[in-house]
DNA sequence: CCAATTCCTG
DNA sequence: CAGGAATTGG
């Protein structure tokens, strides 16, 4: 690797602890990037510059990964959100509890209209007395919400209308072939549930397909307005996290548990992933699945898919909210779950005020909601069959805001792109959370399951992420505008670059190293006359990868496949630096302007400024690699470079000399001795300095070699080579042969031999 | 002491 | 080629 000591070398900034520490991060987030990569070697040495450019930019970039980033979802049995024949039962329990599952009810909130009344409605009766009254102990939410009377009244209306849609669910369409567990285990429950619906109901479904449609719009009424929730309880959030983030400041102590509620907050997005999944996989047998169920503009799907959106960046705080207040309104102590431990908001001081507003916010939002809902469904039931059975059928787990959640891999068919605020809401989630994306959830589960798969109830170990492969796929060609016209080689970007973002750098990056030699690449637009391949490395925080080591080999194989076409365009030459046959001695490839490390192309530039030069100083270095930043490391390793070329150099000779000597050559002046281009010992000096043999050797450098090979011969012939020291000498003649490197060497890059063709 | 060099090893 | 040890010269 000529990078090692680039990696180590002695930069401020390029400490190794700069380079690996994040790397060495648990949470790494580019194990995203790593694995697709074939865990590139070179990868995971990424310091990530800036690692929230990373989630931030990825989803971007990667439409799916974005939806995919929830990944690993882990499905609690029994805790089925849409275990509704449970919750209606013990809907009077609950009033006594006040508390029933807290995530059960997160779900049924979010996943269905009817469910999500439902829930509010559970919630409502149980927060009446208790968890609402924790939040307003004045009673503020009797201003906002409906009496206590009324809730009964409204419970039983939301009742009725689940059971309703139950039975349109069923009428629609039995469940998508489930193949989870837990989906089965509700269908099941589901059918029986249904079976007993049909005899109770016996032929009443011509009247529901009177009124089908008038609780279809009222579906799509229902699912606006909880979407508007959503929105507000996300800003709810947003202001929680943002007292969280001063908070998590305070205390060592709070980590610890912080970070189990981070994996909790985790957890809950998983949920959210699997309830998106859900909804879309249960799509065809759902109504508001269908397109013609949407509204024209599919305000409602593209607003959801909105909330997808946000979810999925800051997944771990967008349920904790409610589903932390419950529990702890149970203890009567109220916390906001955002990764900050319990009783977090008691401490003394503004947590509490703050605890406070939250409550006061979070409530009127919720409860405004459950208003809406209620009426909304009081309203509907107006149309709706009496003669539906009093039963509550589960498959509106598909339903409701199943189109609207689908995920952003759906979102092709999404008929019109997020509205104005929702674009914001999205920038400012984003913002809002950069610094915990990558705790998310290893992205790829969605893709990698095919809608309706089975996905398993647990999550799936990090890093068995199907889908992710296929992240690097697009970028490349799109970031890359071919420009044909550079008669260089694959130029790299350079001059101002193309791709400001360090998360393109690392893509771009992978894509070169892995794709480099099969794809075009010409920049020739943005750059200068003179500089040609741009080696510089991404600042110290970015090891130069082996552009060309990696380039040359595919280069010269695969990559004659595309120079037919490419050829034509003006490229030529085979691979790396060795294919160029320029008809011009001002002829380059390198690098444009002053890098730490050492390139490649430094590296051959290097060897064929060793035909010329044996012992270069450190100043000829400098002048003849001007586009090097000198420092004490890449001067030495430059001229361990020739230390090296050396050596390599003297072996050959002293072979050859010491093979002459066994084949009985007597005199220096034999042919045995001339070092002629068709020779062994040339070709394998060529073959070393000179790969690609896109530069003629210079005379000069013949005659020395044969200069040296015949002060071993001597040596070796008159016994000298017993001295230890016996090189020396040879040594010595040799470095006073050093002849003028052409001022072509000066210029930075690689030059390209004039009389040359391939 | 440091830079340059060689030798040896991987 | 890189690392490292040893040597040398200034």
């Amino acid at each position: 690797m000529y990078f090692r000591r680039n990696l180590r070398s002695g930069g401020a900034m390029d400490s190794p602890s700069d380079l690996f520490c994040q790397q060495s991060s648990p949470m790494c987030p580019f194990g995203l990037y790593r694995s697709p990569s074939g865990s590139a070697p070179s990868a995971p040495r990424y310091p990530g510059g800036s690692p929230p450019a990373y989630p931030l930019v990825s989803p971007l970039l990667h439409p799916s990964s974005a939806s995919q980033s929830w990944g690993g979802y882990r499905q609690r049995p029994g805790l089925g959100p849409f275990q509704a024949p449970s919750l209606e039962p013990e809907l009077e329990e609950e009033e006594e509890d006040g508390v029933e599952d807290p995530e059960q009810e997160d779900e049924l909130l979010v996943r269905d209209p009817a469910a999500a009344a439902a829930a509010a409605v559970a919630a409502a009766t149980m927060v009446g007395p208790t968890l609402l009254s924790h939040l307003f102990p004045g009673g503020m939410r009797r201003g906002v919400v409906t009496e206590p009377e009324e809730w009964g009244q409204d419970v039983l209306h939301v009742k009725r209308l689940r059971m309703v849609d139950g039975s349109l669910g069923k009428r629609d369409g039995e469940e998508a072939q489930g193949g989870e567990e837990e989906k089965r285990g509700r269908k099941t429950d589901t059918q029986t549930r249904k079976d007993e619906e049909d005899d109770g109901r016996g032929g009443g479904q011509e009247q529901r397909k009177e009124s089908r449609e008038g609780r279809k719009r009222q579906r799509q009424e229902l699912k606006l307005q909880l979407q508007e929730t959503r929105e507000k309880l996300l800003e709810l959030q947003k202001k929680v996290w943002k007292a969280c983030d001063k908070q998590q400041t305070q205390g060592d102590q709070r980590k610890d548990r912080g970070k189990s509620d981070g994996e909790k907050g985790r957890m809950e997005a998983e949920e959210m992933e699997e309830m998106f999944l859900d909804e879309g996989e249960g799509g065809d047998h759902d109504v508001f699945n269908n397109e013609e169920f949407l509204p024209p503009d599919s305000s409602s799907k593209t607003s959801q898919q909105n909330v997808s959106g946000m979810d999925d960046l800051s997944p771990d705080e967008t349920m904790d909210l409610d589903v932390d207040l419950d529990q702890d309104a149970e203890r009567g102590s109220l916390w906001v779950g955002c990764g900050v431990a319990h009783g977090e908001w008691e401490g003394p001081g503004g947590g509490q005020k703050f605890a406070q507003a939250l409550k006061q916010e979070l409530g009127s939002a919720v409860a405004r909601v459950i208003d809406r809902v209620i009426r909304l469904y009081a309203d509907a039931e107006n149309t709706a069959p009496p003669g539906s059975a009093a039963l509550v059928v589960h498959n509106q787990r598909n339903g409701g805001l199943g189109p609207a959640l689908a995920t952003i891999e759906n979102d092709q068919r999404r008929p019109s792109g997020p509205t104005l605020t929702q674009a914001l809401e999205q920038a400012e989630a984003l913002s809002l959370v950069p610094s915990r994306q990558p705790e998310k959830r290893n992205p790829g589960l969605h893709s990698g399951f095919p809608p309706g798969a089975h996905r398993g109830g647990r999550p799936l170990p990090p890093q068995s992420s199907p889908g992710v492969p296929h992240l690097p796929q697009p970028p490349l060609p799109a970031l890359l505008p071919p420009r044909a016209k550079d008669p260089f080689l694959p130029a790299f970007p350079s001059g101002p670059p193309a791709v400001p973002l360090p998360l393109l750098h690392y893509t771009m990056q992978h894509l070169f190293a892995r794709s480099l030699s099969n794809l075009p690449l010409h920049h020739k637009d943005s750059l200068p006359p003179e500089p040609f391949l741009d080696f510089r490395s991404h600042g110290p925080s970015f090891p130069p990868l082996p552009l060309l080591g990696q380039l040359e080999p595919p280069l010269s194989s695969s990559g004659r496949g595309r120079d037919g076409a490419i050829r034509d365009g003006g490229i030529r030459g085979g691979g790396g630096l060795g294919g160029l046959d320029g008809g011009d001695a001002s002829l380059y490839l390198g690098a444009a302007s002053s890098q730490e490390g050492l390139s490649p192309c430094h590296l051959k530039k290097a060897k064929l400024m060793f035909f010329y030069t044996r012992y270069p100083s450190s100043n000829t270095l400098k002048t003849y690699f001007p586009d090097v930043k000198f420092n004490r490391c890449v001067t030495s390793q430059l001229i361990k470079w020739f230390s090296n070329f050396r050596e390599f150099f003297y072996i050959q000779m002293e072979r050859f000399a010491r093979q002459a000597v066994r084949d009985g050559v007597i005199a220096p002046r034999e042919g045995a001795l001339r070092l002629g281009r068709n020779s062994e010992l040339f070709r394998i000096l060529n073959m070393h300095y000179n790969k690609s043999n896109d530069y003629q050797v210079p005379e000069r450098f013949l005659e020395v070699a044969e200069l040296a090979l015949r002060e071993f011969f001597i040596a070796i012939q008159s016994g000298r080579d017993t001295d230890p020291c016996w090189k020396k000498s040879i040594y010595k003649i040799i470095c006073k042969l050093d002849s003028p490197i052409p001022d072509s060497f000066r210029l930075p890059g690689c030059p390209v031999d004039t009389h040359r063709s391939v």
